[in-house]
DNA sequence: AGTCCAAGCTAGTGCCTATAGCTTTTCAGC
DNA sequence: GCTGAAAAGCTATAGGCACTAGCTTGGACT
């Protein structure tokens, strides 16, 4: 029998899909497996276990979702880079939505590779923002605002928390203009 | 051997306690039996599984935060009623984590217990905002936002998404004052 | 005291993670 | 081309979980 050329990468490719098909919460070292026609303890030779997958798809979605705002965002600035990047974070939530909720977990503390991916989104956002005038922990303050903002509209729009589908991109419009109002202009 | 007195309100408030303690997504029907020195089939006596267990505690987790929103909110307009309100429901997520996580969850559809439930937390937050100058889909869009806000700041408050030392506190109350400020006052 | 229903029990299935130890593929070095 | 070792994938197994089937027993009510 063939071997199947698995390893660290294709595995947690696999688990990212996976987790976008049938959820960031619902997905198994079995499913995993079965997908490349292999038993589940075979998996064991690359990955530690259901922690590390996790881990790992996690890191693959931080990169990704960290490109795709930074993409949105280059070449405009002020609230044209703001809702850009914005509507960049909502679109790959929705696209990918096993791969966001992966995102957004926390680094183990230590895992300075998964840290730097987390840190880079951040960084970007930043950027972003660097079109406003804030100073200090104003900065601090409305990176935060902001992250609440997408996330939480996001996490709630996935949830099935809001009614109408039909207004959502206007409130998510509105809710970034209100933001960007907010903020002192540079 | 003297019967537990188990029924489905105990089990439910005793899963809300576990969620608290061990996280929402780790309960277990053989936890909460273990909570009451019980067999965890006997469990099934009294909740038909593991997703009504969960579906119990979210409609419990709602009406206890519908009602320290409500109390909160009571006596105060406008942005005094705004602040209050942010402010509870913030209190809420931090002092029964997963109780709140719980709370989120969309009801299942037909369900109109949980679905009252969910619409009285709405409720609440819409005549909190009753004191700011919104028609029609500008309070829809003002709810969203508000939710989003809240939503996303405590969650990844919990989820240690905010690691830098500045006071989170301050950041939340700018936050909740920048919604404010960008609501027209009636 | 006797009846009877519901509460809690044991036993067992199937799916999951994870470990131990085996077999087979692959390929570097001769 | 041969060979031997490392790596890849395997079977077997233990232990935890949800859930089902069917038994026993507590205790309220007559």
């Amino acid at each position: 029998m063939p071997r199947a050329g698995l390893n660290r990468a294709v595995i947690a490719a696999a688990g990212a899909d996976l987790a976008d098909e049938i959820g960031w919460q619902e997905i198994t070292l079995a499913a995993v497996a079965a997908r490349f026609g292999v038993r589940q303890p075979s998996l064991y030779k690359h990955v530690a276990g259901l922690a590390e997958l996790r881990r790992d798809v996690s890191v693959l979605a931080g990169r990704e979702l960290h490109a795709e705002l930074t993409n949105a965002a280059v070449g405009r600035s002020g609230s044209d880079a703001l809702h850009a990047m914005a509507d960049a974070y909502r679109t790959y939530a929705k696209k990918r939505p096993g791969r966001y909720a992966a995102s957004v977990i926390a680094p183990a503390p230590g895992d300075t590779e998964h840290e730097q991916v987390a840190g880079g989104i951040l960084v970007t956002v930043e950027a972003v923002l660097g079109g406003y005038d804030l100073a200090g922990d104003d900065e601090i303050h409305a990176i935060r605002a902001l992250r609440a903002l997408m996330h939480g509209f996001v996490t709630l729009e996935q949830a099935g928390g809001f009614a109408l589908p039909q207004d959502l991109d206007e409130s998510y419009r509105r809710m970034i203009d209100g933001l960007s109002g907010s903020l002192p202009r540079r």
